[in-house]
DNA sequence: CACCGAGCGG
């Protein structure tokens, strides 16, 4: 009854064994034009036994078309693009040129067929160079490289301007900077591209500042040189740049593309640029900027991390097709906001329709009991993972279950995590550990784990800083002491907390006690008064992680002046009132911070959400959103 | 018969 679904008219039929040859003729080229169409591998077969029967087996033109779509389409297949190849017997230059561009391509593998494209022989033209030369660029061959570079000089390429910028480009990713500069000096077309493969390998080796100088010398900018040093400084963590870049192109009148919105978007995440990052995705919606499932997760996790986790909900679930990676970011998202049960319930929904979770989805969730004290659903969801899905827990996993565990206090149990795990534990996961050791006021434990910690990562700051506050905590101060003399022997500088807050699209950025904004004197003014309101209304003063062994009211004064309450007074100085105040900071939040933002909210009722170096507080009416369990 | 197919930077 029912008949089979056509998609799509069914190729020309051989002509009747009376045509003519003209008609044969005819027929040959509407086969072959009729190729270029083609849609499915299904109706590529037809196509094939189509040619076959015309007796062009053999033909080059025809049989590399049909290589073609099963090489390069997404829905090709290479193998079968491999058994054409293999039956061809006088394969042409596009036939292996085409092969070259194949993906999955490895380095290897094309010099494999590159020396089997010599060997015949069949001629390199400039085609083939550009393809060889990215796959030895991506697998960073740089033998395989230098000898394609004889190659292509000494047939005759060295002026094309494709097989060049490749040559470049594979320089750069070698890391071989050198030879990238004096082969630019060398090429007789240098153009825009050329420019922009240099700014952006420069940029991946982290050599920011010389980028910057290359890109405001080129002659000829477009849109992907302005992305490239854009993405170029969101790479390297300096937003502010990037954002003062974004304004020079836009003031410049360059096309903002999707892929500097994306990286403009990644940018207003690193600050917590709310304003800005909303800018950007209003205008995705006005230009039409097609939104698939890479950019909406750019999206969603710009409104998560900048504090707006409706705006993000509402993006996720206007989706029509939704990725695995905004799943992810949705479930993360909930978790830093320390809604565990609302990221556990978004878990749920996406089994139900049948995605399956990857081990990012896991550790999201784990991530979020963790934040949420969800101690039982933790160890669940630690064991369902290998259970249900055969994902085996990696390094994170075990550091967010020794984190779940260790900040409910289950010290030994979270200890026991760290003993029995596969693999050696590293810096992030025993610091896990240090860090519920000075929740719990745990001090041998933590001095025992702390020093381990340290040696493993003796760059990182933080460590140290919270090995000392555990030793003073104890009243150790001796230990407090030798901590810091260790810092100062190995150059390791307390990193000073800093927050940031937007204000009409503009970031202001504050350092603790710094004093170089320009209304620093009405911002210290104001945190004064600040501080005055909330001690009328119970606040004490919380030393207890002041380092320094001085009176306590030089601790109290260190406390006032936190880069988060100069941002506070700030935000209050130059907000309505009922706004919400939003702050992005680079530390965590300390406790004195945390129980003075908690009364302000009260005191000057306004609702200030605080993003920190881990989670999120939402401070309102005197409570905070994470219920003190940070 | 001769024509042509196609390669670079975010």
């Amino acid at each position: 009854m029912a008949s089979p679904a056509v998609l799509r008219p069914l190729p020309p039929q051989p002509p009747p064994p009376s045509s003519s040859s003209t008609d044969l003729r005819a027929h040959r080229r509407a086969t072959i034009r009729g190729l270029d169409s083609c849609a499915s591998m299904t109706e590529l077969r037809q196509y094939h036994s189509q040619i076959v029967r015309l007796g062009l087996a053999a033909d080059n033109d025809a049989v590399g078309r049909l290589l073609k779509f099963c090489a390069l389409s997404p829905s090709g297949d290479l193998a079968y693009a491999l058994r054409l190849f293999s039956h061809l017997p006088r394969p042409d230059p596009f036939v292996f040129n085409t092969l070259f561009r194949a993906q999955p391509a490895s380095a290897p593998r094309s010099a494999l067929l590159y020396s089997d494209m010599l060997q015949r022989p069949v001629h390199p033209n400039e085609f083939t160079f550009p393809s060889l030369l990215q796959s030895i660029a991506a697998d960073r061959e740089l033998g395989l490289g230098r000898q394609v570079h004889a190659h292509v000089l000494k047939l005759g390429f060295g002026a094309d301007g494709y097989s060049g910028n490749n040559l470049l480009h594979m320089y750069l990713s070698c890391g071989l900077l050198a030879e990238a500069h004096s082969l630019l000096d060398a090429m007789p077309h240098r153009d825009v591209v050329s420019w922009t493969t240099m700014i952006s390998g420069l940029s991946q080796s982290g050599l920011l500042d010389d980028a910057r100088k290359l890109f405001d010398e080129m002659p000829e900018r477009n849109s992907v040189s302005w992305n490239a040093m854009i993405a170029g400084y969101v790479q390297g963590g300096r937003f502010k740049e990037a954002s003062k870049l974004f304004d020079q192109m836009q003031a410049e009148g360059v096309e903002l593309d999707r892929y500097v919105a994306a990286s403009m978007l990644s940018a207003c995440t690193g600050l917590g640029a709310l304003e800005q990052g909303q800018w950007i995705h209003r205008y995705i919606e006005r230009s039409g900027i097609e939104l698939d499932s890479k950019l909406a997760t750019t999206i969603i996790d710009m409104y998560c991390k900048c504090g707006c986790l409706e705006k993000a909900y509402e993006v996720f679930s206007g989706l029509s097709r939704k990725g695995l990676s905004s799943w992810n970011c949705m479930i993360g998202g909930f978790a830093m906001h320390g809604r565990g049960e609302e990221a556990i319930k978004l878990f749920k929904e996406m089994e139900k329709e049948g995605v399956m979770p990857d081990d990012i989805t896991l550790l999201n969730v784990l991530s979020a009991c963790a934040h949420a004290r969800l101690v039982h659903e933790g160890r669940h969801y630690f064991e369902y993972m290998v259970q249900a899905y055969h994902i085996e827990p990696r390094m994170e996993h075990f550091g967010c279950m020794v984190d779940l565990l260790g900040r409910a206090g289950l010290l030994e149990e979270a200890k026991k995590i760290i003993d029995e795990m596969p693999m050696e534990p590293d810096a992030g996961v025993l610091g896990a550990l240090l860090g519920a050791c000075k929740i719990h006021g745990n001090v041998e434990l933590g001095e025992q784990i702390g020093r381990r910690v340290i040696e493993l990562d003796p760059q990182n700051s933080g460590r140290y800083v919270l090995l000392a506050n555990l030793f003073a905590s104890a009243g150790r101060w001796e230990d407090v002491a030798n901590v810091r003399r260790l810092m100062n022997d190995r150059g390791v500088n307390k990193e000073p907390g800093c927050s940031v807050i937007e204000r009409n699209g503009v970031v202001s950025e504050f350092i603790a006690g710094g004093r170089s904004h320009p209304q620093a004197k009405e911002i210290y003014a104001k945190v004064d008064e600040m501080m005055e309101r909330i001690r009328a209304e119970g606040y004490v003063p919380d030393t207890g992680g002041v380092l320094h062994d001085t009176d306590e009211k030089n601790k109290d004064h260190s406390l006032y002046y936190h880069s988060e309450k100069l941002a506070i007074a700030f935000g209050l100085l130059h907000t309505k009132s009922g706004e919400t105040i939003r702050i992005s900071k680079n530390l965590r939040v300390c406790r004195d911070c945390h129980a003075a933002s908690k009364i302000m909210s009260r005191v000057f009722d306004r609702e200030i959400i605080v993003r920190d170096r881990n989670r999120f507080h939402h401070f309102k009416g005197g409570e905070c959103s994470c219920r003190d369990y940070w």
